[in-house]
RNA sequence: UCCCAUAUGGUCUAGUGGUUAGGAUUCCGCCCUUUCACGGCGGCGGCCCGGGUUCGAUUCCCGGUGUGGGAACCA
């Protein structure tokens, strides 16, 4: 049985490379068969950021990556939030405590960086506290067992420490990475158990991930080279390690390093999957008018694909077709010229009762109120092969819903001759006539006008969209005529002729 | 600096000891549409560098370089 978490520190919102992590450990867990399970990994009190757990359990509900076992309702291995499994690592701690493949360390922060310092002024470039200075240092090991039942007893400055054995090299397969190892010469006596009794990353991960029988770790690359202390320590404890799969990191779109909150606002496009407010707020997807199932189409080839030319792919498709093998081994610049474009995809594909569901509520909020669903369902149908957002509905659309403003001046001016005036006239006398205003009437009467006086369409179809519209992009026009209706259209194109004349 | 990982058009990627190195996106052009968009067609653009092995290397080997990550009582 496989079993899969997702483990998030809840110490800000969460990034859409966090989303991504998610995802995949979902879709291996559906394609397994298995479970995904929500573990909050809260061990660290001074980040701890209110809030940000519900903000990531209301972005993971979002985009409908639902979790079989998490904090709120609970599993057969709770509980899953780390701050409440405090004692449990502790018991650990002590246990590679007594087999000696931990110790305590009472250095205070002044002791670190005083050794770092004299490690710096020997010519080293990088301060580890490991074998090489281990014994020069405050613990268990170098002080006599009195000393340390005394600082035990004080409890000042108190950590517990993995005792690194030297000279071995720890190797272990990664599903994307295949065989990578590590010299524990390299590795440091990582601390495994704070000062406030808290167990840092290390400890808390490889003690939950055995408890909660986690078959496959699938994270974020930034992990890569912690693995080894894993591996050590899943050894110490006579544990069986999971499977290791890292996920090549999201880069940021031009320059270096991966993606951060700040190049959101840098580039303006969000990465975040929801609107985040805090000191600063900071964009969402959701609030961007972005599709959440292009958002996981997309976010799924960033670092996978199937290895066929397939790419527009819906949930039940993916979890088809995924498998870790396939996952890319380098990191991928995040491209927002790709997310919209499967965010247009998919809202071209989706049906307009469903972009209705989700525009209404913007519509609301631009106050275009007391619209019948036909009128909604036919704006959507005009509109949706034009906008690259759903935001976009009510920015390109607004004047489906309120009068327009002359946007295209030039053209308007350009076109505009004064015989116009007279043939606007005449046509918006035959539309008052005409029993019916579907599309094909309209377009049967400004045709027949054109055709009937030898006019052509170009001196006539710029300035009837213009007056109508506003601008020259736009639906077709005899469609989007029909649907404001009779008195709409007669009305707007007598005002618009008005301002197009006045420009 | 050390360790680990990684390297195919601008970007995301497929793939191979002999291929015109494929697709997607972006950009450009044409067609469709007397608008825009969608769609269709076409184009620009690529195997990090240097050695070696080989009849032949983008592919295998060695060495560089670039890039990313890590080197916390952070995750």
């Amino acid at each position: 049985m496989v079993r899969v978490r997702f483990a998030p520190s809840p110490t800000g919102p969460l990034h859409i490379g966090g989303v991504r992590t998610a995802l995949y450990n979902y879709l291996f867990a559906k394609k397994m068969g298995g479970s995904f399970i929500l573990r909050i990994e809260d061990t660290d009190r001074t980040r701890y950021v209110p809030g940000a757990e519900d903000y990531i359990i209301e972005a993971l509900d979002w985009f409908g990556l639902e979790t079989d076992e998490n904090p709120i309702k609970g599993g057969d291995y709770g509980p899953y939030r780390q701050s409440e499994r405090k004692d449990l690592y502790k018991q650990y701690a002590m246990k590679m405590l007594e087999d000696g493949n931990a110790y305590y360390a009472f250095d205070s922060a002044e002791d670190l960086e005083r050794m770092r310092e004299e490690a710096k002024e020997n010519g080293k470039h990088v301060a580890k506290y490991d074998a090489t200075v281990r014994m020069q240092m405050k613990n268990s090991l170098s002080l006599s067992t009195e000393e340390t039942a005394a600082l035990l007893e004080k409890g000042e400055n108190v950590v517990v420490r993995l005792n690194i054995p030297s000279d071995r090299r720890i190797g272990f397969k990664d599903i994307v990475r295949d065989e990578v190892s590590f010299d524990t010469k390299e590795l440091d006596d990582k601390v495994i158990l704070k000062g406030d009794g808290m167990p840092t990353y290390h400890l808390a991960n490889i003690v939950d991930d055995h408890l909660m029988e986690i078959t496959h770790v699938i994270r974020g690359e930034e992990w890569l080279s912690s693995t080894a202390h894993h591996i050590l320590m899943y050894e110490f404890m006579g544990w069986e390690p999971p499977q290791f799969v890292h996920l090549p990191l999201i880069l940021k779109p031009v320059g270096q390093g991966k993606l951060s909150k700040r190049d959101g606002a840098k580039f303006g496009f969000p990465v975040f999957p929801l609107e985040w407010k805090a000191e600063e707020t900071y964009a969402g997807f959701r609030e961007d008018g972005f599709d959440k199932d292009a958002i996981k189409n997309f976010l799924a080839f960033l670092g996978w694909n199937p290895g066929t030319e397939q790419e527009m792919f819906n949930m039940e498709d993916l979890i088809a077709a995924f498998s870790l093998e396939k996952i890319v081994k380098s990191g991928a610049r995040f491209d927002i010229d790709k997310a919209k474009w499967f965010n247009q995809q998919y809202i071209i594909a989706k049906d307009n009762a469903e972009i209705a569901e989700v525009i209404k509520p913007l519509l609301q909020n631009a106050s275009y109120m007391g619209h019948s669903d036909s009128f909604i369902l036919g704006f959507i149908e005009l509109m949706k092969e034009r906008v690259e957002s759903y935001n976009e509905f009510v920015s390109k659309g607004y004047y489906f819903f309120e009068k327009p403003r002359i946007e295209d001046e030039k053209i308007a001016r350009k076109k505009w001759k004064d015989e116009n005036e007279l043939h606007f006239t005449a046509i918006r006398t035959q539309m008052a006539e005409s029993s019916s205003f579907d599309s094909d009437t309209v377009q049967g009467i400004i045709k027949g006008y054109i055709g009937d006086n030898g006019l052509s369409f170009g001196a006539i179809l710029p300035i009837l969209r213009i007056a109508i519209s506003g601008t020259m992009k736009g639906p077709d026009i005899f469609g989007m005529m029909s649907l404001l209706g009779k008195e709409e259209s007669i009305d707007r194109l007598h005002a618009g002729i008005e301002k197009i004349k006045a420009l």
